[in-house]
Order: C-alpha cells, then sequence, then structure tokens
DNA sequence: CCTCCTCTGGAATGACGTTCCAATGCTCGA
DNA sequence: TCGAGCATTGGAACGTCATTCCAGAGGAGG
C-alpha cells in the first residue's frame, strides 16, 4: 500500500493509460450515464483534479475509452484467417461485432472522430481487403467507409437496445413488448408492419447484422461483376 | 397578449405539441446539449412544472421531437412519385437524408425505440416498396430494417459532424483538418489509409449516402435474382 | 540546498434535470 | 347559480454532476 494519506505523489503513478483503463471498467458497468466522476476518482483513490491534469473532458474520456476497446479487439485478431476476401471481412466485421456487443456504450463514439488511432486501424483493415477485390480503386473510399458506418451503427442500435433501461427488462423483453405494439396496429394503415411484427420478437441481432452485411458484400460483388463486363 | 403575472391557466394552452415544437425550435438553433429547461420555460413563458406535467422527461422530449421530424418529412412527401419500387425506395430515402441533415440532432433518436408513431409509418414505407419486389416475404424484415438503420445512421454520423462544434469550424474544416491527419500517417503501416485520406476532404455526404445505399440495392437485386435462379 | 516544474487531492462553483407544492380557474353536478 | 373537485400552472428547492481553482508535495537539476 502506498502512503494513504498525505497529499502526496503516488507510486502507482496515474496516467493517461490508467485512467482510461478505470473509465472502460465503469463503463461497463454502469453503462454511460453512469460514469461519473466521483466513481472515477473513488476508484482510482484521488481527486478530480488528477484526473483532469491527464485527461481534458468527459468527451474525450469516453472517446478514448471506445478507442481503447476497438483496439483490444483488432489486437486479439491479428492473425488473418484464410479465405477469400469477402469471406475475411465477414470475420472481421464478425469479431468487432462481437467486441462492441460486450462494451455496449462504446460503438456511437466509435466513428465520431475519424482520427482515433484505432479507428483508423479498423478501416485501415477493411480497406486492405477492399484492395483485394476487383473493384476499382476509385471506389474504395466510400464502400469502405460503407461498411465501417454499418458495422459500427448496427452495433450501436442493438447495443442500446440491451443496455437502454439498466436492470428489470431484459432485451427479449424490450423486443417483445415492442412486438405486441407493432402486432397491435391496425392492419389496413400499417400492413407491413404488423406482417413483420412477429420476425421483431424472434429475430437475432447477430444474425440480422450479418444478413445486412451479405446485402452490403453482395452489392460489391454485383458492381465489381458489372464494371468487368462493359 | 395573455394576462402577464398572475399564476393563471394561459389561454394559449400548454400541450404536448406546443412543448415538443419549442423543443424541436430550440434544438434546431442549439443542438442537443443546448436544449435546456431553463431555455425551454423561458420561451414557452412558464415553469418546469408545466411542462413536466406534459413530458416525462428530458429524454422522452427529445424522442418526441426526433419523431416530429420524422413525420414531417413523410408528410411533405406523400404523393407517391413515379418510377419502380428502387427508384421511389432511393427518392425516399434521399428526402428523409435532407430533412435529418437539416435538423442534425435527430438522427441518432430516430431508432433508439422501435415504437414510435412516424418511426413505424417510415419503416411502413420501406417495406411497401420492399413488397413489390420480389424478395421472399420471409426476407423482408430483415432487409427492410437493413435500410431503415442504414438510413438513419449514416445521417447521424453526418449531422454530427456538421454540429459537433458549435460555430469556429465548418463542416469542411473539419474534414480537412481530419484528412490531413490521414496523409500525415506513415503509409507503411496505413497503406489504405493514406491513399484515401485525398478523397475524405473532397466527399460529398450526399453523393456517398446515395453510393451506399445503391450498394445495399444491387445487392438486394442480385438476391432476387439469385433466388429466381435456384 | 534551493528552485522550478510536474503532478496531486479536494474544496468551491455553477449549470442542469427533476421534484414538490401552493395557488388558480375551469367543469360539472346539484 | 354555486361550490367542490380536478387539471394545470409557475417557480422555489434539491441533489447531482462536470469542471475549475488552488495550495501544496515531491523529484530533477543546478
Amino acid at each position: 500500500m502506498p502512503p494513504p494519506k498525505s497529499r502526496t505523489r503516488r507510486t502507482d503513478a496515474l496516467s493517461r493509460e490508467v485512467v482510461v483503463r478505470a473509465a472502460v471498467e465503469l463503463l461497463d458497468e454502469h453503462g454511460e450515464r453512469g460514469l461519473t466522476f466521483k466513481l472515477l476518482t473513488e476508484r482510482l483513490q484521488t481527486g478530480a483534479g488528477a484526473v483532469y491534469w491527464h485527461v481534458a473532458n468527459k468527451d474525450e474520456l469516453v472517446l478514448m475509452a471506445a478507442d481503447h476497446v476497438i483496439g483490444a479487439a483488432l489486437a486479439a485478431l491479428s492473425p488473418e484467417p484464410d479465405g477469400d476476401a469477402e469471406a475475411r471481412m465477414r470475420a472481421l466485421a464478425l469479431a468487432v461485432y462481437d467486441t462492441l456487443d460486450q462494451h455496449g456504450w462504446a460503438a456511437p463514439h466509435v466513428i465520431a472522430v475519424h482520427t482515433m488511432p484505432h479507428t483508423m486501424g479498423l478501416l485501415e483493415r477493411i480497406g486492405g481487403l477492399l484492395a483485394e477485390t476487383r473493384l476499382p480503386a476509385g471506389r474504395h473510399f466510400t464502400v469502405a467507409t460503407a461498411i465501417l458506418i454499418y458495422l459500427t451503427s448496427v452495433t450501436a442500435q442493438d447495443a442500446g437496445r440491451a443496455s437502454a433501461v439498466e436492470p428489470g427488462v431484459s432485451r427479449d423483453g424490450v423486443l417483445e413488448h415492442e412486438a405486441r405494439q407493432w402486432a397491435a396496429l391496425d392492419p389496413r394503415a400499417f400492413p407491413f408492419v404488423t406482417r413483420i411484427a412477429a420476425d421483431l420478437a424472434r429475430h437475432d441481432d447477430r444474425e440480422q447484422f450479418l444478413t445486412g452485411l451479405n446485402l452490403l458484400l453482395d452489392g460489391l460483388r454485383a458492381q465489381v461483376a458489372a464494371e468487368h463486363d462493359s
């Protein structure tokens, strides 16, 4: 135990890294709303001023925490799996999906700024796979960002449902309730929504993510083929 | 002018509708962070208690404001345009994109809950167009929600960049700064990102949205064709 | 040993969302 | 026409939070 009371320099030095890691822990435990400087300083056994010496403000802290999570996901993935570019794209996307699903607060922040180091690493991975296809280079930017956006935002959507309200209701509970609302609509005004209400209650988030991703990848393949024909 | 001072019932009655409309105004003017009950009660010439009589809390208010915006966008679109289902899908998506682009705060909330009345209206429109294609009914739910999610989340991304910091920097300024950061990376570690850095500065959000949407629609057409072959 | 400079802890501040409550006038039955 | 009850209002009060401020403590370098 380091000297406990005196207003002195600590041996277990504070640092950006330490603060961010503690923030990730608290975000995982309590969600974005539950991350407060009170909790953070308690866990770090320090005061607000010390934390503010290392990070500019709460926004920046959350941003760095989200980037930290993406970095961990990419690091855990390092050995490139086998298969063609499309299969590896799917594997990459699913790995990131699973990570963001575990850290429900992170997804909305991943693409908030384009210059977070690990977000750029993720985009680099996507782009590297894209470069293996015969998609014209002029479209690489658009397609890569479309995939990145789809990935992060669908996850944000799924995770938001999971952690919307703290305890009491499960993800399934929310879905069932929403599905009942859909089913109760007037079928003449809402023929489509009433028809698919059951699908909402039954669907699996991860599987649906994959279906949408396949839609994107099929579109990509179709565009490559069309380009090649003409 | 109604009686100005006495703590009395007003002739220009408060109502959910009035409160939500005022909230939309303030959100447009000051963004989500700038919407406070102080500003709201000042504009409505009332007190906090009166507002809380009509809405449960700030979260619900923002949700209703976002739904209000979607409702306005759908209403302005009512006459169905010509063309096949795919063309009309594009027109619908672009109209909603433009509306959400004008109300930068709204997009993240549109799909936060599946039971907002006008969100369901939007899904109904998408589904109606989907039903005209030969996509098997079993996939309608997944594809429709994939399109809805793409629509709202790309808009959220674009709008976030526009209104991230209040004044001082334009959308172009942010993009240019981000592009410079990309270009400054080590090309050996980030061959892809450095190569497309110029595209980031040059790209048009709306056009890119359309490209991604076309990717989805091409994928849809390819899947329909494949289904029909087998 | 003295002097910056880095880093720390906690007190103080101001803004905000939300709750509470006394007061008011409309509505409706008598 | 009158009174009771109820929907509605305005604002004061409260607790929480992010952020700022500051007085100091150690280490590094002269």
